[in-house]
DNA sequence: TTACAAATGAGAATGATTAGCATTAGCAAC
DNA sequence: GTTGCTAATGCTAATCATTCTCATTTGTAA
């Protein structure tokens, strides 16, 4: 019911595939979701969305704010829900695997390094690509 | 004439596309350019080649280690000659110019945020999206 | 030269994402 | 509760970068 609340603060009105999607990010399940895969999640418990609906909403609630788009190697973005802090991602190139940290001397050092250059942060993307180590990984995908 | 010898030590048989893109490259007019970039100034200097031939290529070198994939915002990825030393971007969300630097600090504290999670670091992209500050910035595109 | 595998080029195919448009569903005013 | 209008949805077709297919051409080593 709470979601109901989020989209109308956020100027967003109340339908039902956007309650889905706010729903699948808010029950932290996985953090880290494509359109594809929200499309797959939907359908397989039951609910009966269209796949540019998806991306519609995921874009939509990426303009409002409360999901922030990533985009990791390979060919599709990924979103999560915003919650207020930044911070970067590593991937595990064999499991997938997506571990999350924030580092304030990198953030510090990379607004140092663009302001000397006569530049003004606007954003910034980090990505690790790392393999986990053994036996974390299970080798998955 | 040096790139004959580039590609022989790459192991790549000397065709005259490759031959053609390297020096593209090594002109050192743009550092940083797509598929399509190569495509059109090919083209436009009286070689033709097929797109095609430019992105197998493109990927070739990469490979090789010739070049460098980068995958700035946007979609299409571009390529930069790989002269050893590592380095990282600052895009100008307005112009496009593109800065490179390099931070000790940041490549230590990347390692160390990956290693106390147990990952082994493969690979990294750091991108810096942000305005070139008045009047350098041109507003091209 | 010859011979043959490797490379090229033109166009079709792919895969993620978006656009177009007829149909449906929120929601505010009766 | 109905009505009515606009915004949202869900197909499908279109885009766009990139890759694949395959017939033709080239580099190269004998
Ligand atoms: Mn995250
Ligand atoms: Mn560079
Ligand atoms: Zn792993
Ligand atoms: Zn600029």
């Amino acid at each position: 019911m709470n979601e109901l609340i989020q989209l109308k603060s956020a100027g967003l009105k109340s339908t039902l595939p956007r309650l889905k999607v706010l729903s699948l990010f808010e029950s932290g399940n996985d953090r880290h979701l494509s359109a594809e895969d929200v499309y797959r999640k939907l359908l397989a418990s039951g609910d009966d969305v269209g796949l540019a609906t998806v991306y519609r909403v995921l874009n939509q609630f990426e303009q409002a704010g409360l999901l922030v788009k990533h985009h990791f190697e390979g060919d599709k973005s990924v979103f999560e829900l915003n919650q207020g802090e930044h911070h970067d991602h590593i991937v595990c190139l064999q499991c997938g695997r997506v571990e999350e940290f924030y580092d304030a001397t990198i953030e510090l050092r990379q607004k140092k390094a663009a302001a000397e250059r006569g530049f003004a942060v606007h954003d910034h993307s980090l990505y690790i690509y790392a393999n986990c180590i053994k036996p974390k990984c299970q080798y998955k995908s």
